[in-house]
DNA sequence: AGCACGCCGACT
DNA sequence: GTCGGCGTGCTC
């Protein structure tokens, strides 16, 4: 019966051949765009803004091609309802950039889109005041510069000057003044064309505001900011002025790579080995550093990585001479490098099983409080402590929806689980023997270790700096100002103060467990671990007053160790790059990984069962798994993994691609592709 | 992601 | 006999 309806409709519409369609991208959850039909009298070509009815609701998309199609019955083609014409296009390089991040990432295109123009598409369009310009005219007012930052300016402007793609390596150390390098050369690029636009990245909100402060200083305007904080309607102004060109500098979270630029011509990403870069929630994962190089490639204009220690793969392509690599030498001002030692905690331990700092940290912590002068003590742990026991059982107290202990916190007086956010207040019986005060609470937290430096220095002023503490830009502020203004002798700090902040007075830092970020066992553990043990050591002495950094070790012989005590950074990046090299692992080989995730883990493991016996079996390609996720259970959700390991001429997407295509599905079960995935969690 | 459609349990 | 639970699948 349908059969001869559809044939008797397609009969009727012959007569009229073909239609006019575009195919729009929605900024939806959606892998594919949707014919429309253009009416007759619209001038329509590829980037622009449309709004189409869509499951019965008006949406804003993108035309995404233009074509002659076949008229067909069985597809009743909506009409397109209007173009907005107050949202300049999408250029090609955009249509073209988010193309080929939803390739590589895998991500529904849809979802790329919604980075892009998701707050755009929800705008009502109704707020037409005349926006006040940002950042339309920022001038730079000159300041001298140190040679070395001349050199740095000079050999970075030989390739930013010329207008191509190229990636260069900014490797300068903490407190080298990579800074005002940027300001000149952003200064340099406006000055030689009037329209360009420049983005610059940062890994993380909290350094966005001293950046902004900064660059208002020299160049009496602040420059656009862009990240998830900041509100919609802000969000839209900003948007529009990015895509009229009006804006020329934006400094953003990760978030701002997806930006309309009209005439972008430099991006800069700034600690570009920064962990944050990748984007792990949501529908898109994807490394921001890496997709930022993409899109200056298709825009062909030159991109600057910087950091102090940059990342391995970064390294790997600046010695191969794909980057251009320029060191930025010395510190700012001739300040000199900390001095840095190792303690053997196993030749000197703490007095007693729930104290963690040892003599040697104490009495420099005294020695600075009689100087006046501040100190810091690194651990990246929140709370009190991370595991709470039951002495009488051994009982220990997890996290009731994740395979995760509970961390007790004393600011809140609860026993919560970081990885879902639940909480309880903490128990006086133990929860499963029932006896009376028999938890122990095993480890440090920030907190913890801020009660042994009041136990033991009652007048010493302590500060706690993480993100419990200073969870909003307001309270870091006012924390920051404390430190700036000398009203803290001890800082007490997570990886929040690791970044960028600026503390001309502190002078000793004492990195509490040196060994914790080795104990992940993921691919760039020691890499991370390098990298977050110099950062916090650079913050020390950065005036005139020398640094000293004392490193507190069970393990005080690892390549890590070692390199960080001897200063030989590209040493130890060797031995990291040959074990790579030798195990076939990124950037010499290709990594994916599949978290597949259900509440029901029977139905669960029979899908991973399945997808293990038909799994490709390729040359030069390894499929491990299904394993247990190392977080085995994430808010009742059961969680699996399987790691693809190839070749580097092997195209792990496609791979992946025939691979699921062999399975169906079922739609309790969540699955989640990580192309070149970095926490193996 | 929404949102409608559809097939089994509790109740006026 | 009806209301509504949420599992399933589609959206030009």
């Amino acid at each position: 019966m349908q059969e001869i309806v559809k044939t008797q409709a397609k009969n009727q519409n012959s007569s009229s051949s073909s239609v006019k369609t575009a195919d729009i991208l929605l900024p939806l959850m959606l892998n594919k765009s949707y014919s429309y039909q253009i009416t007759d009298n619209m001038d329509l070509k590829l980037g622009d803004i449309v709004k189409v009815n869509f499951a019965n609701k008006d949406v804003m998309g993108v035309v995404w091609d233009i074509s002659e199609k076949k008229k067909n019955a069985e597809l009743k083609l909506k009409p397109i309802i209007e173009k907005i014409t107050e949202i300049p296009s999408f250029p090609s390089n955009m249509i073209k950039f988010i193309n080929w991040v939803s390739k590589y990432s895998m991500s529904p295109l849809g979802m790329v889109l919604k980075m892009s123009f998701g707050v755009m598409a929800k705008a009502k369009l109704v707020n037409k005041k005349t926006k006040k310009p940002i950042c339309e005219n920022p001038r730079y007012r000159e300041i001298k510069l140190s040679d070395a930052q001349n050199l740095a300016v000079f050999e970075l402007t030989q390739t930013t000057g010329v207008n191509g793609y190229q990636t260069c390596l900014l490797d300068g150390v903490t407190g080298s003044g990579k800074t005002e390098v940027y300001f000149k050369i952003l200064a340099n690029i406006i000055e030689q064309n009037k329209d360009a636009q420049i983005l610059v990245l940062l890994p993380e909100i909290a350094l966005l505001q001293q950046f902004v402060t900064r660059f208002e200083e020299r160049f009496g305007e602040k420059p656009a900011v862009w990240h998830s904080g900041v509100t919609p309607a802000k969000k839209r102004d900003t948007w529009l002025l990015v895509a009229k060109g009006k804006i020329k500098v934006v400094v953003g979270a990760r978030s701002a790579l997806f930006l309309p630029f009209k005439n972008l011509k430099l991006i800069i990403v700034d600690e570009e080995h920064d962990k944050s870069y990748k984007q792990e929630e949501g529908g898109c994962i994807y490394h921001a550093r890496d997709m930022a190089i993409v899109r200056a490639k298709i825009e062909n204009f030159p991109i600057i990585l910087a950091s102090a220690t940059p990342a391995l793969e970064t390294m790997v392509n600046a010695r191969a001479g794909k980057y251009k690599h320029i060191v930025l030498k010395g510190r700012y001002g001739g300040a000199a490098m900390p001095k840095i030692s190792v303690i053997d905690m196993k030749k000197n331990p703490p007095a007693t099983r729930s104290c963690f700092l040892t003599d040697k940290v104490k009495e420099k912590l005294v020695e600075n409080l009689k100087n006046k002068e501040q100190s810091l003590l690194f651990l990246n742990r929140r709370g009190y402590a991370p595991l709470t026991i039951c002495r009488n059982c051994g009982h220990r107290l997890e996290c009731p929806t994740c395979s995760a202990w509970l961390v007790k916190h004393k600011k809140y007086k609860q026993l919560q689980c970081h990885h879902c956010g639940f909480g309880i207040k903490t128990p006086n019986i133990c929860p499963e023997c029932e006896e009376q005060d028999t938890l122990a609470f095993c480890g440090p937290g920030v907190e913890r270790i801020e009660e042994e430096v009041r136990d033991f220095l009652p007048d010493a002023n302590s500060l706690i700096l993480s993100s419990d503490i200073t969870n909003s830009e307001k309270k870091l502020k006012e924390a920051l100002d404390k430190i700036s203004n000398q009203e803290i002798d001890i800082i007490i700090g997570t990886q929040l103060i690791a970044k960028g902040h600026h503390f001309p007075k502190l002078t000793f830092v004492g990195i509490v467990d040196a060994d914790l970020g080795l104990e992940s066992g993921d691919l760039r553990a020691a890499e991370s671990s390098y990298q977050i043990i110099q950062q916090v050591a650079g913050r020390a002495g950065r005036e005139k007053e020398l640094g000293q950094v004392y490193l507190q070790s069970y393990m005080p012989n690892t390549p890590v160790i070692k390199s960080i005590i001897a200063g030989n950074r590209d040493e130890f990046l060797q031995i990291e790059i040959n074990a790579r090299k030798m195990a076939k692992m990124p950037p010499f080989g290709r990594l994916a990984s599949l978290i597949i995730a259900s509440p029901k883990e029977k139905l669960l493991d029979d899908f991973c069962n399945y997808l293990a016996s038909v799994a490709p079996r390729y040359e030069k390609t390894v499929i491990l798994g299904p394993a247990i996720a190392p977080m085995a259970i994430i808010r009742n959700n059961h969680r699996r993994r399987f790691l693809i390991k190839t070749d580097k001429n092997i195209n792990i997407q496609t791979l992946i691609l025939n691979w699921l295509a062999r399975v169906k599905k079922p739609s309790q079960i969540k699955l989640k592709i990580d192309i070149d995935p970095y926490s193996f969690f």
